[in-house]
DNA sequence: TGATTGATTACGGATTCCCGTAAGAATCAA
DNA sequence: TTGATTCTTACGGGAATCCGTAATCAATCA
């Protein structure tokens, strides 16, 4: 198993569950961060003395509050520690459940495991960790198969763009000026038009409104 | 110290180190469930039997999955206990960080504390529980600050109404007809615009997407 | 080069929304 | 009843939107 591990997670209460599972594995090397940047700080310190970590479990999403922080989130910080040292085994550990944020942790960060919070999270946080021990990758059940459901749409950053727009209580009128100032590509008012309507026509949705409380729902924005 | 309590969370990993407070805290007599039906079945038996919790630490939110619940959420399950047992002292443990919510919980629930998951949340909670116990309320630092400070706006059930049926997609000249057959009170299609105009007004909105947006994470809707 | 295709934009009419004004109910006091 | 106040509704002009059509632009390829 595991000889020795870093636990980043700002939650305390979760914090103390996952060094629990920890030690149900026989782990008893184990240290935890509720910061990312002290997290790193302590993968530094132990690859400097030749005594590294050789798995980091860590969360996604970090509370800001009063500590500033350099790395703002798990993404960063993973990226940061593999930087450092490439073999680091990472397992992820958190709320997130949408399929896009998942894949690209897996295909741009290559993490080795992604484990949801949920019902029965820590039996599958346990697993998750046997198995990138066997230099396997895993993911929990329900974040496998893609949720594709029904009539759903692929929001791009310009769909998100002029929908952030829009809550910010910009007129649809107003957003071509905005475009062009940030040189984002269609600018037309047009086409603003456009792809509202076919986003709204994609999702069975009838007014502007009814598309920001999807999107609100969806975490979308 | 309390002698018997009952956690109702629904994921694993929190469930344990709640338990682990509890231990810390000297209760030995404590039960857990990952559904709320569950949990009120539970909190009936012991009833029956003379043998009640006197402490119930709920979640708010619980995911559905196959097992159909009767009830959905925490709040409900408080309802449903207290009407049962209307000593019941209850802690609420949950992500939920919207003041007017968690003011909700303590005005028309009526709980006794109210700790947010974040990064000291189990010291916190070892907190609730003993003022609790004390017969005092508690909640975060964090959700103290005052209700109204910014310029707020005191959603009537009639605002609720009709900004829900937009965000369902009716078009606004077709809400008039919609409250006739419900029979709400105004159903002018003037009163419906001077209505939204007022709100927005008096929260300084300019158009109908940032509305819902600021319902939607005032989760006012 | 010239042609074709697809994306973007411009335009215009129909609809809806916004908003001020005034007319119409309802409530209450004198 | 009368008058006053408030709430509700009706109406209308101007603005914004929806949506289809056509023109323009860009890129690719024969």
């Amino acid at each position: 198993m595991f000889k020795k591990v870093l636990i980043a997670e700002d939650h305390e209460s979760t914090n103390i569950s996952v060094r629990k599972t920890l030690e149900d594995l026989g782990i008893a090397n184990k240290e935890f961060r509720y910061y990312c940047d002290d997290a790193l700080k302590l993968i530094e310190i132990a690859f400097g003395q030749e005594d590294s970590f050789d798995l980091l479990i860590t969360d996604l999403s970090f509370e800001e509050d009063k500590n500033i922080q350099k790395i703002a989130g798990g993404r960063e910080l993973i990226k940061a520690a593999r930087q450092l040292q490439p073999g680091l085994k990472v397992v992820v550990f958190s709320l997130e459940n949408s399929i896009p944020v998942v894949d690209d942790l897996f295909e741009n960060i290559g993490i080795d495991a992604y484990v949801r919070k949920a019902r029965y999270d820590a039996v599958d946080l346990k697993r998750a960790i046997e198995a990138v021990f066997q230099n396997k990758k895993y993911r929990s059940a329900d974040l496998m198969q893609n949720k594709r459901i029904e009539n759903s749409y692929d929001f791009k950053a310009f769909d998100v763009e002029i929908i952030t727009l829009l809550c910010n209580g910009t007129p649809q009128k107003n957003i071509p000026a905005y475009l062009q100032q940030n040189n984002i590509k269609p600018s037309g008012l047009s086409s603003v038009e456009k792809r509202l309507n076919s986003i709204k026509t994609a999702l069975n949705i009838s007014n502007n409104e009814q598309l920001i409380a999807y999107c609100k729902d969806k975490k979308i924005i």
